[in-house]
DNA sequence: GGCAAACCTCGAAACGGTTCGCTGGCACGA
DNA sequence: TCGTGCCAGCGAACCGTTTCGAGGTTTGCC
């Protein structure tokens, strides 16, 4: 059904008339039934121009009448963005990722821009995917959770042409737009109170040692043993993916020999992993925190609810999530201040003191 | 900076010379360097058309020399479609709507598909809000979780004229795409699971009555007292929001009162609330399932990890999400059967039992 | 009365793709 | 030699907006 362009368009039904089911109406449509131009119709939905009250007026019953409603497609691409930001996270098991989103999301509703949630299992394909379709489709901007530390080239050559902030990453070429917590700092508190229990004997479940938060958290742990006069090279440590399960087969590495040799305390580099560490304790007969005291790290919702309560340290993911966006907004619209604030954040932790740390069996 | 239309195209410098640093190549810069139509460039990245092998080649080369992406706003508005998916749910709080948004995810990921987050907090201002912005969008569906249960005419009108379906809601009128989990039947195995203890004094913690499945759920329950001779309307009822804090206050409500009065099981509609209903409990010195036996619904992944384990009704979400998009892809492109598949789905409740419910005290 | 400044309104050129219909050239068979 | 048909490639219309420049009408002021 082509038209070979006939009269202009005068031909054309009058829209009211016969209606194509399918086609919803355009603005060409709604200038038909006002009778005014195009242009006009735009000037009145956007409240842009100069338009007199009458015809104000007929713009808006015809809008009414046809249940008008523009077609954002086309407006983005006459606007170059898609009004929407991508948030690119490994997953959503883990609550602090949730809890990023959830973040994010409060600030973009409240901005009118959308959200386009993309989950990459940690994996550098699905990363560099998403990476390149979120730019083929213009969003404004990326947050950018990295599941799996490498950052390829790709990637990275987009960080640096696109608007992308960096949650939970710290690149060694400072300048590029991240929100952190302060991983090393809180990762040595809480070290540091699980020592002054006594403990001699740690046990440490990092995670996935590409990641600069179990980079971070690491060296954080270390200071704090170094600083008691434990040599951190001679504590066991065993290696994780920040999932569960990977942290019950990491505690049966550090714990499975005989109570004298095995560690009395386990430094867990997430909540997650602490879980999975409580769990094999709790299938072993070993007690939290009478025979061997664990903490974790995010303070994610269930540290407070499991038996007992893990001590944790609290980076607030929403706030995290919320901060992210904030800065990816004002990176895209510079409204006024723009070299004052800093381009980097560092968000304070806070250790929650509960019940799955205590001193050592005498 | 307005050309006037000089020469055609011509007087452009060589997109390779000046760069115009901020912008980025389209399809004509390609079609220019290649030294052939644009209409051609477009055949070769779409693989559509015929092409020589030499232009092929010189056209490819063209794009990594410019290191062209298609605009994907503009093919999407050729298209009339955003070949995106639009997810509206009330939070990211409960678990249960996280796992429903992990499968529906996953699912778009295999189908090259985006998914746009929506949060309503409950609330029919954002379930509109978002509707008629998705919908503007022209995303190709909808999947749509009430919150509210209050399905306002605009948003009616809508799942009418798109492609949307209902999670977790089954409206009177059916026809309408939905997917759900058994719901009634689920609640009912579950009082029927509490009431074989031997309880006699039952309370109920119900969701917000305007919610089908909290309908369904109350409705179960109601069916399994009555089959054992309980007249359910003599049932102390207590109704939440079907969050945390409201278990805590709905058990307050029920519970305040000296033990012989007191109900020896709580069948609460949801694990949120059950686990409020035992932090109230854990602060009265309440034990359970010794004192008080305690259920809950949805199998959200603290309930294994809560102590005692919660006793609950299993409806996985992220199948309930999976099965969701897909119906949804199935009604947007309606391949080969399309009558013959049904257009609702109930998927299977599970009962799972763990510890919380137990034999009333003697 | 005349002129400038507002004020409205309009037409048309973008934005960056897809796709239809057409044409020029070549190989083929009669 | 001349159709015929096919293959590659081209040009232009179109998707539904925004926005610029220009034109026509008032209005205000001297």
């Amino acid at each position: 059904m082509k038209r070979k362009r006939p009269q202009p368009k005068v031909a054309q039904p009058d829209w009211t008339g016969g209606q194509e089911p399918g086609r919803r109406p355009t603005i060409r449509d709604v200038a038909r039934v006002a009778g005014v131009a195009v242009s006009t119709v735009s000037y009145v939905v956007n409240g842009t121009g100069q338009v007199s009250a009458e015809t104000r007026l007929r713009v808006t019953s015809a809008i009414h009448a046809l249940s008008y409603e523009p077609n954002l497609l086309a407006r983005n691409l006459k606007a170059g963005r898609a009004a929407s930001i991508g948030l690119i996270a490994p997953d959503l098991e883990n609550p602090y990722f949730v809890a990023v989103a959830a973040g994010a999301q409060e600030v973009a509703q409240s901005r009118d821009m959308l959200l386009v949630l993309c989950t990459t299992q940690a994996s550098p394909h699905w990363e560099s995917y998403y990476s390149h379709v979120l730019r083929a489709r213009r969003v404004d901007g990326l947050i950018f959770l990295s599941g799996s530390g490498v950052l390829t080239p790709s990637v990275m050559d987009l960080i640096h042409k696109d608007s992308v902030v960096l949650v939970d990453e710290r690149l060694p070429a400072p300048g590029l737009p991240s929100v952190t917590a302060t991983n090393r700092r809180g990762a040595r508190g809480i070290a540091d109170h699980v020592l002054e229990h006594g403990h001699r004997r740690i046990g440490i479940i990092g995670g996935p040692s590409s990641l600069w938060t179990a980079q971070q958290r690491m060296t954080g742990y270390r200071e704090a043993l170094a600083s008691r006069g434990i040599d951190p090279d001679t504590v066991p440590v065993a290696t994780g993916d920040y999932q569960q399960p990977s942290g019950y087969e990491a505690a049966r590495l550090l714990l499975d020999r005989p109570a004298e040799a095995r560690p009395t305390a386990l430094l867990c580099a997430n909540d997650l992993m602490a879980i999975g560490a409580m769990l094999y304790c709790r299938d072993q007969g070993l007690r939290v925190p009478q025979d061997i005291s664990i903490c974790g790290f995010d303070n994610i919702p269930l540290a407070a609810l499991i038996e007992p309560g893990l001590t944790s340290v609290d980076q607030c993911g929403r706030s995290l999530g919320r901060s992210a966006c904030r800065l990816l907004l004002r990176l895209i619209a510079p409204h006024d201040q723009q070299d004052t604030d800093p381009i980097e954040t560092d968000q304070p932790t806070r250790l929650v003191v509960r019940s799955s740390v205590g001193p050592p069996q005498p």
